[in-house]
RNA sequence: GCGGGCGUGGCGGAAUUGGCAGACGCGCCAGACUUAGGAUCUGGUAUCUCCGAUGUGCAGGUUCAAUUCCUGUCGCCCGCACCA
């Protein structure tokens, strides 16, 4: 057969189109499976090769899951709110809906053309009405729980996309969009009380099958610590300074305090501070330096003492002195620390730095050289000398920090609220209305969704607000609660918004009541397997399991986590090794390869590449490689004759169904590629095959090429798609040949093989081996030591 | 700094309850077919002092047997980062 790839490919993706073979069934009997990957954002670029890698393992695993009876949800949709499509309306006057219409269109004409089994008849988009709707119900629901709330507090601010971004949008100090400096800006924003389900997003971590560094990042970034908080007192004034230690035990080594220059006791007590404009200077010093530069100067402390007030050690009675220093952060425990120097490295540097006693409280280092932070007994604290395991001095010490009403235990998180507004015009408006008498109130439900307005101008004003902000029409309105007239909130929602609740969706995509039907619901969740990108397993993860455990709190879905199963693929790099970038000129686009090779071409080799989950460099060479493979598979069907088996192949086709479908299961997609390679190298070299065998293979292959696969399929006389024919099952038994090969070794060392019965026993073994008279010679004059068989592998003789 | 991961031919990579290192593919070499070959086919391809020995970053250890386990060390990658 001729491999024409280019007519076989167009045309068996109008037949599955057509014929609607990859729609999920709602038919509750069957046994289910719900495969997602990450959806797109249409940008105007396309796609790339990264997409194509991220789709392909979640749909050859979705294709065999079909082919074994599975009623198969594998949906596609587009994440299409966001920046990218902004600022090209700005730049070129042509409206984001256009925009994201036509990136749309063209995503999806690409998709198509590689062949992904995706259930087309569910394609959601996070900016159309009918999906809004249900972002801005989520939230409403969730501003009725107090979940989403407003405050007026520092953020990062990116000066050149002129919008707020939560801190997981500015790691390092650089606007994740734009990679500009991100500066700190005091403004009203809305947050989600994120914080409030840390512990049940931990917990849930323990229910689920995320790879292990996944759950790791995950919980790094929920940043759980368990301690205790301690009022100090102030001399002078009537006032407690509230800290927080993950180390109560060390209060006997506390010599001085440190607050945040931003702590508001400074301007509280300004009148009783003697040097407030040092401290004023120190401020605002801070300030002009992002929370980047902040970080980065680890070398050398900074701070000033605050002279005037000065607070006293709750267990020694001592009065201590307090220092500012930009080395405590705001937004972390309460912006103020008790200073241990003898036992932590921060504070023993800025106590070096301003001459501050230094008190060993644990035993185990030389204070005088450096900070000990390891773990040892406990001396010079009281009641704790003596403890040597640091559980039960911390324990101690809360008992005495609870009886004596100083402190008490407590944990930190170093996750943060979400800030959730961005001022911009392509998200989803925030359904709240604020009104002089009443103050925020919710858009009732039943006037959802809250469309977006038509603007003229799409750019942000120079204060930062919103372009909503200027059309007078929007953001005059009624009050919902007592009709007099009030003012919309004119921020949208934050593009993580939309993805963090999508997988609901495509359970009931046109839904006009509810996000989904609860019995669909029940019957969809939880998503069996979840693919997508390292880069999304801190944010978008984080967020959508929130969103998700949210609504399973208020009834709304029917099962506490969202995903059973996530996984990664790794990056695809450039011929190069370099991360693919247009700067570098490395960019591979999937369409040419299709064109020049074909689709069947791009998601074999794609997952031929190397292991899926890690990152590998694009070789156009090896795509020829696999361009070879589907020829010489073509050419199977003129060798093919009769039905049956071909008795040296027997076992092979079984070896292969077994590593095939085993493979595919852990994602080790290379090596079952590589394994359908050697089976048909080894199918040439005998020089016969039948049908009923290349049917078999046809089937294994499907999943992967499946043009190729539906065409020969269809050429031996099959008249349903392969598509959907039952997966290949082997027969163990026939897995085994009757003779095997085992190394032979003589002192550990190889010497040769030797062919034996399969199961062959140990002394049956030995006897051979000795009957060899290659092996024998080796062993003469010499005193067997000892003797070891390893069932159908080795033969190992120890001798002197 | 803390946490995680990795290190195997010229290249991408196989091989793990410790059991024949280099599967499969690329590249390369030789040959066939050919006016031609950047097509196809056949054979070869870890290294060396090649009837033998050596070899999975480096140095040790455990074992009949180590890419796999242990100790030390070097190098690279990723995540978090003054988190109290």
């Amino acid at each position: 057969m001729k491999y024409d790839f280019k007519s076989i490919e167009p045309k068996w993706q109008k037949k599955w189109e057509d014929a609607k073979i990859f729609e999920a069934k709602d038919d509750f009997s069957l046994p289910k499976f719900y495969g997602l990957v990450e959806f797109p954002y249409p940008s105007g670029a396309g796609m790339h090769v990264g997409h194509i890698k991220a789709y392909s393992g979640l749909e050859v695993i979705s294709r065999k899951k079909r082919m074994q009876g599975y009623n198969v949800l594998f949906p596609i949709g587009f994440d299409a709110y966001g920046l990218p499509t902004e600022n090209y309306a700005i730049k070129t006057g042509i409206h984001p809906r256009q925009v994201t219409d036509n990136n749309i269109e063209k995503f999806s004409m690409q998709l198509r053309r590689v062949g992904f089994s995706f259930d087309w008849s569910r394609v959601i988009d996070t900016t159309e009405v009918d999906y809004y709707k249900w972002t801005q119900w989520i939230f409403l629901k969730m501003f009725e729980n107090g979940l989403a709330f407003r405050d007026k507090t520092l953020v990062n601010y990116c000066p050149s996309c002129k919008v707020v971004l939560s801190n997981e949008d500015s790691q390092g100090g650089k606007c994740d969009i734009c990679k500009s400096q991100i500066i700190q800006k005091s403004k009203d924003v809305w947050y989600l009380r994120i914080t409030e389900y840390a512990d049940k997003l931990l917990e849930g971590l323990e229910d689920v099958d995320y790879l292990p560094n996944i759950k790791l990042q995950q919980k790094n970034w929920i940043g759980k610590s368990q301690g205790a908080f301690v009022n100090f007192s102030l001399a002078c004034v009537d006032e407690k300074l509230r800290i927080y230690t993950t180390r109560p035990d060390t209060l006997f080594g506390v010599t001085f305090m440190v607050i945040a220059p931003e702590h508001p006791i400074i301007e509280k007590y300004a009148d009783k501070i003697s040097n407030i404009d040092a401290l004023n200077d120190y401020k605002n010093e801070c300030a002009k330096k992002t929370e980047f530069e902040r970080t980065q100067l680890v070398k050398e402390k900074t701070g000033v003492k605050i002279e005037g007030i000065s607070a006293i050690n709750p267990i020694t009675g001592k009065k201590i002195p307090i220092y500012t220093s930009d080395y405590v952060m705001m937004g972390y425990g309460t912006g103020a620390i008790m200073a241990v120097p003898a036992h932590d490295e921060r504070d023993y540097d800025f106590a070096k730095k301003f001459g501050i006693d230094i008190i060993e409280v644990i035993k185990g280092g030389n204070i005088a050289e450096a900070a000990y932070t390891g773990d040892g007994e406990m001396v010079n604290s009281d009641f704790l000398n003596g403890f040597t395991n640091k559980k039960d001095s911390i324990a101690k010490m809360i008992e005495h920090l609870e009886a004596n009403n100083i402190g008490e235990g407590g944990v930190q998180y170093k996750m943060k609220d979400w800030a959730f507004n961005r001022q911009r015009y392509w998200g989803e408006p925030i359904p709240i209305v604020h009104c002089d008498d009443c103050g925020m109130v919710a858009v009732p439900y039943e006037e959802l969704p809250l469309m977006l307005p038509e603007v003229k101008d799409f750019a942000p004003g120079e204060g930062g607000e919103s372009p909503l902000a200027k059309i007078e029409s929007y953001v005059n309105c009624k009050c919902p609660k007592c009709g007099k007239p009030a003012k919309r909130e004119t921020d949208t929602m934050p593009q993580w918004a939309g993805s963090s609740w999508y997988f609901l969706r495509y359970i009931d995509p046109h839904n006009s009541d509810a996000i989904a039907a609860e019995d669909k619901l029940r019957y969809w969740l939880p998503v069996d397997w979840y693919n997508g990108g390292m880069e999304h397993v801190t944010r978008h993860l984080i967020y959508s399991r929130f969103w998700h455990k949210f609504l399973y709190d208020i009834g709304v879905v029917p099962t506490s986590e969202p995903y059973a199963k996530r996984t990664a693929q790794g990056l695809i790099l450039g011929p190069d090794g370099d991360k693919m970038s247009k700067s570098k000129g490395n960019v591979v686009d999937p369409l040419e390869v299709v064109e020049t090779y074909g689709a069947d071409v791009l998601r074999l080799y794609i997952l031929f590449m190397g292991d899926y989950e890690q990152a590998a460099p694009w070789s156009e060479n090896s795509v020829k490689g696999c361009k070879r493979f589907l020829e010489r598979v073509a050419d199977l069907a003129t060798i093919a004759k009769g039905n049956g088996v071909t008795v040296k192949l027997e076992s092979a086709t079984h070896k292969l169904i077994k590593k095939v479908t085993s493979d595919i299961d852990s994602m080790k997609f290379n090596t079952a590629i590589a394994a359908m390679m050697g089976y048909i190298n080894e199918v040439l070299e005998v020089g016969e095959y039948t049908v009923d065998e290349l049917k078999i293979f046809l089937r294994l292959l499907a999943p992967f090429s499946p043009h190729i696969a539906e065409e020969m399929w269809a050429d031996l006389g099959e008249k349903e798609f392969i598509s959907l024919a039952p997966w290949p099952e082997y027969d163990e038994a026939k897995t085994v040949d009757s003779t095997v090969e085992f190394a032979v070794q003589i002192c550990g060392k190889l010497r040769g093989t030797i062919v034996l019965p399969v199961n062959c026993d140990k002394d049956a073994a030995i006897a051979a081996v000795k009957a060899e008279p290659k092996f024998a010679s080796l062993l003469d004059g010499k005193t067997i030591i000892k003797e070891i068989v390893v069932p159908n592998k080795i033969i190992n003789i120890v001798v002197r």
